[in-house]
DNA sequence: CGAAGACTTGACTTGAGTCAAAATTAGTGG
DNA sequence: CCACTAATTTTGACTCAAGTCAAGTCTTCG
């Protein structure tokens, strides 16, 4: 009835297409817990640009992030903005267990989410702890890469900050730049040059200049504007500070 | 035998009297299992400026935070450094489940501890899901609490940021200003100026000018160097962009 | 094809950093 | 308790990295 099998036929029909169903936190669940999750969830699609949730909205869903790219920003009343966090698939979006998130989320590329409504994710939390620790392992990596930002925004100079920024964006989103022995990367920006300095804490003007610098340097190339190849991440990390 | 009372008599001495332990993850425990976790906690005194935990150092035990606030910081190769968090009593100290904490921790002030061998704690977590919860709805808070400083660091202003740090200060450490129907907060900074200029990004001299513009605006008065007052705190508050 | 948005480049300004020195505070041993 | 030393903090003069303002170019897309 429910055997620990997760390649069991038992699964249900909607995960059995999921492609990072067994990186993200369904991961931890079997046949039996996924079916009962999959009654609740539903795929949802959302062009770039779409506000996905908002500033003291109440959090009424959790999702998975299936495919794509969605940034997590912060506001001040005059309108200045500071990015606070990417996530890329199989990232698990929202505030656990809060009242309302004090973050805005929006699709920085196109994206596909996988949405569990608040109760129903809950619910199988409090009956299943795994899936709990499972949780509080992305949200202590979180929490690190938070710590990492803080380092880059506080300490370090306008060219290291965008050396930072193309070497997480390479190593994130190129699949060939995760192993170790890869070189090289070539990878899209998910973010505008506004987005990009609203991440890093500049100007779109200084990141711009900076880009050019890198290019000129032959430390990336920029194919497109948001197209960019990087010959040598070795070289391009040691410009991190 | 077990009863779910923390005023229990059951209670081991060593918890007794502890001030924090019912806001801290202890509060979460039976005697029972305060029993069998205190068999492994020690409590133990450290002077300002003493390294508790290194960079790249395997985690072998785990804190709570009795009295005194701890700094936690980073470090670039070239010695720049950041302050990437603070810890207050009853906060909990240590990269759960990690491998190495990729963090300095060190006390800001005198501090007390009460330390935890990991495999005690882990095993502790794992036996009883309730206590990884009340640890998450922490990592949780700390991931906030990151998120709004990026904010600050990202995009605030050299005066902005010494307000929102002395505001940070004076809800966390002045009991008084916790109340909502509080004006005026009394506090000694746990940081050195060299600390706050770590923590905020700016070197110690311009924290120092954006101290002195703030007295003598009125906003705060420096009663001796690291003893500072605010007469409005929502006056404060205001100036923390 | 034309218009709107995104990106780059240049000239100039400014907020925070650097360097230097003085003033204050804390720590130590006689 | 005081004197002396070391560390921390403040203040001032000057510099420079990044911001601002303003054109101009390149993309995208209806």
């Amino acid at each position: 009835m429910s055997r620990i099998d997760i390649h069991n036929s038992d699964t249900p029909v909607l995960c059995q297409s999921c492609e990072i169903r067994h990186k993200g936190m369904c991961g931890v669940l079997d046949p039996k817990q996924l079916l009962a999750l999959s009654k609740h969830t539903r795929i949802t699609r959302h062009d770039r640009g779409e506000q996905l949730s908002t500033e003291d909205t109440p959090i009424t869903a959790y999702a998975n992030v299936m495919r794509g790219v969605v940034k997590l920003t912060k506001m001040l009343e005059d309108g200045r903005q500071q990015v606070v966090g990417l996530q890329f698939a199989p990232d698990f979006m929202g505030r656990l267990f809060g009242q309302d998130n004090q973050i805005t989320a929006e699709a920085a590329s196109d994206v596909e989410l996988c949405k569990v409504p608040r109760a129903a994710l809950e619910k199988l939390i409090a009956e299943y702890p795994q899936l709990e620790h499972r949780l509080m392992q992305q949200v202590l990596r979180e929490l690190d890469e938070a710590r990492d930002w803080m380092m880059t925004l506080g300490r370090k100079s306008a060219a290291e900050k965008v050396a930072s920024f193309l070497y997480l964006i390479a190593t994130h989103t190129d699949p060939q730049a995760h192993q170790a022995n890869t070189k090289s990367a070539e990878f899209d920006l998910p973010l505008t040059r506004a987005d990009i300095g609203d991440f890093l804490g500049l100007t779109i003007e200084t990141v711009s200049r900076q880009m050019t610098k890198l290019r000129i340097a032959g430390v990336i190339a920029i194919v497109a504007s948001r197209h960019i190849t990087v010959p040598d991440l070795e070289r391009l990390k040691s410009r991190c500070g």
